[in-house]
DNA sequence: TATCCTTCCTGTTGTGACTACAGGATCAAG
DNA sequence: CTTGATCCTGTAGTCACAACAGGAAGGATA
């Protein structure tokens, strides 16, 4: 039994951000103390560390939650688990190449800019397209 | 002179988001015609397109509101678009590192998944830890 | 017992950068 | 004169929280 202090420290998520994922509805909602303090079990404490591993893992919130739904499923489990995964990798790998794109842009444009100017090439680019 | 419309179109901003940068200070107020209607000169569909190309390098907002103020400054452009940038391609190195940092335990956490399996290892190292 | 600091409570607002309406007015073409 | 496109303001929703405000309760100490 933790108040919502120890189960803070330890799954590794912020007061607030418990709070937050039970008005979701993401994580169910503990019992409460005598005057309306919170109690988390040792299980709902696994659970926020569970949604604190796949946040750290960049899962969305929505994946979570079916993540979370399928730990009490039995069936298929492993084909569901493989489809988010690999939709997530997909997503990614092209958030990777988008911002390697990006670095490469953002290296020209810096190279344009020469110490001791007034006048900025690099500024004359972006304005002139 | 063009329509907001007109004005979206040559500057690839979405309508809703010129009138939101608009309302945010980050572009001047355009005239408006007899009944109301925004009217942009040349140079302010200009300044849109400049705003687009740094949003598209991924400039945060902020930064575009001092690049764009910098176009009107005489000095020490260049030094202060230089410092901007490579505080931004610094930003977008450290998020590359940590995609492909995630990438990786993305892709060792799918090859615990096997087809036809039930019970998925992928979840139970989830919860685990 | 009185005091004091920490932790907790609910509820609201702010963040970044938009997007999506609702509900209406105006414009241009046929 | 009607129709459909475009425009207007203002508000609310998105995502995943963070940061209060304003108060109540818990535990340690003097």
């Amino acid at each position: 039994m933790a108040t919502i202090g120890e189960a803070s420290r330890r799954s590794g998520i912020n007061i607030e951000t418990i709070r937050y994922y039970e008005r979701e509805g993401v994580v169910p909602r503990p019992g409460r103390s005598a005057s309306g303090r919170r109690v988390y079990t040792d299980d709902e404490v696994a659970v926020l560390a569970f949604v604190k591993r796949c946040r750290d893992m960049g899962f969305p919130l929505a994946d979570v939650r079916v993540l979370l739904a399928l730990r009490n499923a039995t069936d298929d489990q492993c084909d569901e688990v493989r489809v988010i995964s690999q939709r997530h990798i997909a997503d990614v790998r092209n958030r990777i190449a988008a911002l390697r794109r990006l670095e490469t842009a953002l290296g020209a444009l810096v190279s344009e800019c020469r110490q001791g100017r007034t006048a900025c090439p690099a500024l004359q680019e972006l304005f002139a397209g």
